[in-house]
DNA sequence: CTAAGTCAATACACTTGTGTATGGTTGCGT
DNA sequence: ACGCAACCATACACAAGTGTATTGACTTAG
């Protein structure tokens, strides 16, 4: 009997596994082998899935660039109006636990060592980025910021915001320091 | 004829090279054969100075944990008077590029990565984070911030530093940055 | 019911990587 | 000149990992 009787196959088990060991121990530890062992599963299945463990990486990438930004910043667009909870949205929902969502927190950390080996992931990880900045700086600026200003800030807390999913903190230190940024963002809107 | 007529081993070029590996593709791809090829020696060589490969990635990690912390703020603290000094060369320091000196930039992803596997490394992560934070709370209350926002803004600053050591910037990226940061303090201080 | 299609297990050949054992070379003290 | 220690290369046995080929089970269309 089949393992998964919804789910019509298990090419999703295995792109799940590459980004828990990508995210636990860098690209180079994405072993097929080692992964198998892992999910329950043999290599026979793995490579009537991918034809070799390249694949599976390229169909990884692919993944992550698709739900790093289009997706999450269209379900943020959607869903919110406001752009004070629209900013809050998208920290809340890049620096969740990386076992809800693949592309989630520690994935984001391995796919940077990544780019740091392979031009063509470096290149994605650059655009990513960039677009990221780019929409926090249109919320800011619909925060009635200044677009200088906007500009600088955008810069500031992407890169606060990269470096709290790099760091291993618990739910309630990113909420303290997520409030914080809320806190000084608004500060800076309306001063008193 | 010796290959290093001044420095009396190759231990030294062993563990260079398992920082540019851990840097390149995390924990995992420190592979003692693939550093033999990178800076031809023998794994001969290797097992004449580690006991094995675990030996070499403890090794590793109390070298980053003392180049970490401790070696860079003696220096700052030994040649610097003024706090905003200190704090610009604290971060020029750290993020400078990772061929200069093995602790640096990419590294310290590499190693944040591996402290999602081993809680050893994990610890020893968390209390560099800790000290480092302290001490840049300590800075920015000797340039008379008030204690309170001193440490928020410590927070932000310290995770907008490893997000600019994770992400792949050039010089001059990371120049912009740090110096919109630098204008930002001092506006917080004397504000006009 | 049967043939094709989907998916996974197993067996095999090959490559990569680890650790040990052994032997060779260099330099240095005596 | 001798002997020892530091350092590295080579060869070996073994484990881990990749990719291919074959087989079998289960599903669905005709």
């Amino acid at each position: 009997m089949p393992k998964n009787p919804d789910t019509h196959s298990n090419k999703i088990a295995w792109i799940e596994a590459g980004f828990q060991f990508l995210a636990k121990g860098g690209i180079d530890s994405v072993r097929i082998d080692r992964m198998s062992k892992k999910i329950g599963l043999t290599r026979g299945s793995f490579y009537w899935h991918f034809k070799s463990r390249d694949e599976l990486l390229n169909e990884m990438l692919k993944f992550w660039e698709h739900v790093a930004t289009t997706s999450i910043i269209a379900l943020i667009e959607q869903e919110h109006q406001n752009p004070n909870e629209k900013l809050a949205t998208l920290i809340k929902l890049s620096t969740q636990q990386p076992d809800e969502k693949y592309g989630g927190k520690y994935a984001e950390l391995g796919i940077r060592i990544w780019g740091g080996n392979d031009d063509k992931v470096a290149a994605i990880v650059a655009k990513i980025d960039g677009k990221r900045i780019a929409y926090v700086k249109q919320l800011l600026v619909e925060m009635k910021l200044e677009t200088t200003n906007a500009a600088f800030l955008a810069e500031i807390i992407y890169n606060a915001f990269i470096g709290v999913m790099s760091r291993d903190l618990n739910e309630k230190q990113i909420k303290q320091i997520t409030d914080l940024a809320s806190n000084y963002i608004r500060a800076q809107i309306m001063p008193d």
